[in-house]
DNA sequence: CAACATTATTGTCCAGACAACACTATCTTT
DNA sequence: AAAGATAGTGTTGTCTGGACAATAATGTTG
């Protein structure tokens, strides 16, 4: 077995990355972890948390070190969503990455840049500007998949506090699909799911009529789609 | 920047694959076509049609030469679908293979077997045995993609022939998705999507009232597309 | 404290989609 | 010509989605 690996030496002179797409929500808008690089190449540019995998480390494990190192987030749920890997992508040879995508509450974590990052800040998904390597790439991809994704599966809960209000669920849809939905319609929609509890508190402090709070029954999607139960939004028309 | 790459040649001892999970349909059976391995490791065992990407290829290239390569199938259309990196699952070294998988109709190709490949068959998805590497759980996550992607997408006539019957479009969701459809909805849902042209002739031969033959009509989805139209399906309820 | 500004909350009606369901038609085989 | 096999078809009831506007609760302002 050594003698026949003896030939295949040649295949073994590339790399591998992993890339973390991390998604926030925050003011209305659809956010995306990023950090400045402090490392050779692309410098200073603002790049997604990702860097090189061990030798010995899985591909999923190595996504979480990186983002641990880089941004201080931790026990975030990755899931891989595409690879990346044209011969010129990467100045110091071929590089492959491993992309994955995640949603987190933005109030759930303090950054804490680290390792290549000088710097780390969410940044308006709407207003990205120039990144290191094919990163913008690699976003539109992941955005993509986050679009079809939140249509099927209930994880636009885990881009809210634990406890928000119908008002901000909407709010979130309408912010990853670049729609405008019709409020009745939508309330009738979540709450008929019975995914929701209700908490029995409202807002505080606000100019106008509070709204009533709600948590994500995780345990409760878990029962009914157990049942056959399938989450569904529709996307209704464009803005 | 060469000085700079010095401290990373660590990380260039990798090597990456790519394997193709080509499904068909025959004889009212999902299938998956594999190869017969001639090469360590796994030698003789049956196998995802994959080898080594070379240097200087991109992805998506490799996978279709590699395809050709290996079982003479040319021009198919691939998509990635995950992929693959255990520390462990190749015995030469880190080794990350990038999974695609495709639709075809068995038909349309004949297949040759060759360069790592002593024999290439189509197998039925259902009845598969033990693969070499991870291969099983490649299947695994491609199949679970297909069954996804059938429901939105109009891919499930990949795998017919050009003049296929509704009988018969029925009979490859059922397949796929393991469910029993209702014939008359079925019918009624397809046509109404306006994708299907009637060919104006039927079955010939067959020992009983012979079918009408349909084809697809691929520029007929690419404008409703544009205007807004969804394909989609139901899956129904479980056998 | 009264008016105002602001957002929350709620129900009805109509149309289109989906699920359930059974009989007749056409061809080959014997 | 009878039997066997699959193709083809229509109605009805129920559910779901979409359109649509008036009232309620709070903080702010004058």
């Amino acid at each position: 077995m050594v003698q026949a690996k003896k030939s295949f030496d040649g295949f073994f002179k590339s790399a591998f990355t992993v890339d973390n797409v991390i998604f926030g929500f925050d003011d209305g808008k659809l956010k995306v972890l990023l950090i400045k690089r402090n490392e050779e190449p692309f410098n200073d540019f603002w790049a997604l948390p990702g860097y090189f995998v061990q030798q010995h480390e899985d591909l999923d494990a190595a996504a979480q070190r990186v983002l641990r190192e880089t941004t201080g987030l931790e026990n975030v749920y990755l899931e891989q969503v595409h690879s990346f890997g044209s011969p010129g992508r990467h100045d110091f040879g071929r590089v492959i990455t491993v992309a994955y995508y995640s949603l987190v509450k933005v109030a759930d974590f303090e950054l804490h840049a680290a390792s290549i990052a000088e710097e780390v800040a969410w940044h308006d998904v709407e207003e990205i500007s120039t990144l290191a390597f094919d990163h913008e790439e690699i976003i539109r991809v992941a955005l993509n998949s986050l679009k079809r994704r939140i249509r099927t599966q209930p994880v636009g809960f885990k881009l809210l506090p634990p406890a928000f209000t119908l008002t901000d669920l909407q709010h979130l849809y309408e912010a990853v699909w670049e729609v405008d939905l019709e409020k009745r319609n939508f309330r009738k929609k979540i709450l008929s799911m019975n995914l929701l509890r209700d908490l029995g508190r409202s807002q505080t402090g606000v100019a106008h009529r509070p709204a009533r709070l709600y948590s994500f029954e995780e345990n409760r999607y878990r029962e009914l789609e157990e049942e056959g139960f399938n989450f569904e939004l529709k996307e209704g028309k464009r803005k």
